[in-house]
DNA sequence: TAGTGGTCTAGACCACCCA
DNA sequence: GGGTGGTCTAGACCACTAG
């Protein structure tokens, strides 16, 4: 939900769940714990009862209200806030966090697709691709190898940035690109030479990866990364309600 | 969404969100790569378009369709199953995926809560939990350390399971507890000696850590616990639509 | 039994995309 | 301009929880 400049007025339901959320976390159902009927909702805010469902849909997947057929919903907790942006961005999921975000560009290439990236892409086997390598840092600390591999068309915008652009998400949002999709993957790796040198651990030593994959609306593959963290410095979380779920990282 | 026993018929949302799946997976839609219409597809299958839209929403929260306005919904993938039982039972997860999972009880304490297992379990200091360490195995090699913290109401019911049950968390369902709510957070830790001597490690090597948080539909909290896999076991994969998530595990 | 959330309908208007 | 998905309404019936 990266709240788009609205070009649409904010639609009414969503103005109704930043309300709500207001209210839950100055704690004015503080009491009770519970939320009042969808029906009162919709009596005291004037909307129809639907438009309060929707709202509440957007405070449930975020983890501030369970809902259960009879009973009224129950306040779970305080704010979360998943955003696109900010999992597709390690600077803008740095400065949500208040810290400064660094990026050191060590190497970009230009050259054929390998049968994996092209297969990630959803490329022929062959075309151009673009990756870039970075080290980013927090604080002027290292915490993560970023490699981003970009299709032709993306990754030409990418190298045309200026090299001491810290943030190449902006950009490319900026050129209009739009991300309907992530797919995340995580597990543990071992660093190898290069992770090693840039991040000033040993090389065998464990780094948690994250891998990336970003898809526009009508499904074209926008980059495929994998970027590499110094242990301690992320911790992943997510939240899954019965039917819906968010993720966002946290500082280690 | 683990579709409980439908003591209610299932709706019709769920029932047409199935049957798209299946014609997705089928291919049915693969010359275009597009659904039909909203509208059309309320006609084809005989309900209203707010059920239609329902059903859609199902679609996109597991990945398998976009949307845009302005364009018809575009195949995205084939079928991902989040489920929340799937993520809150190792058992259940190694059995979609056609493993034989396995548990060894190392231990099980029942004793005053720490201060860190009151407040995650929403505690008074000295309430007191029952603590149950396992080993847990595929095809009888070890995968994980599991430490599950029950409060007092829950542990009795794990505790009075035989040694020998696989699952405690089909069990507790049976028992009529329900999961609404998970929290999950991945890092990387280094193995302790217990860990190292279950896991057949070395005392400091890294181990892929999930902690997790249940939570019922009241928001009491269930259980809370931490489990440490071997690196290259499992693979965490979540997938983000814009507003929505779905996580789910891989053999890694 | 009263009140809640879950499902469903039939209609409407709009922003947006594309041919 | 025609068709799409996004938003919103006003009403209805039902399953479920709890006092």
């Amino acid at each position: 939900m990266p709240d788009p400049a609205p070009s649409t007025p904010r639609p009414r339901y969503r103005e109704l769940a930043a309300k709500l959320r207001e209210a839950i976390t100055t704690g004015e159902y503080a009491e009770t714990g519970r939320l009042p009927s969808e029906e009162r909702l919709a009596r005291e805010h004037g909307v129809s009862r639907g438009t309060v469902r929707q709202a509440l849909t957007v405070l449930r997947t975020n983890g501030l209200v369970t809902s259960r057929r009879g009973t009224p919903r129950v306040i779970l907790g305080t704010a979360r806030t998943p955003n696109l942006y900010e999992l597709m961005s390690f600077t803008h999921w740095a400065r949500s966090i208040g810290e400064v975000p660094g990026a050191r560009t060590i190497e970009v290439e230009h050259r054929p697709a390998t049968n994996a990236e092209a297969e990630q892409l959803h490329l022929a086997p062959g075309d151009m691709i673009y990756l870039v390598l970075r080290l980013r840092t927090l604080s002027r600390k290292p915490v993560l190898v970023e490699r981003m591999v970009y299709p032709e068309r993306v990754g030409r915008l990418v190298a045309a940035l200026k090299p001491d652009a810290v943030s190449h998400a902006d950009p490319l949002v900026d050129e209009g690109l739009i991300v309907a999709d992530l797919e995340h993957s995580i597990d543990v790796v071992a660093a190898d030479v290069v992770d090693a040198g840039l991040l000033g651990c040993k090389k065998g030593s464990p780094l948690m990866r994250e891998r990336r994959r970003a898809t526009d609306p009508s499904g074209v593959p926008l980059h495929w990364s994998d970027d590499r963290f110094l242990p301690g410095t992320i911790t992943f979380t997510v939240h899954n309600s019965a039917a819906m779920t968010a993720m966002s990282r946290r500082r280690g």
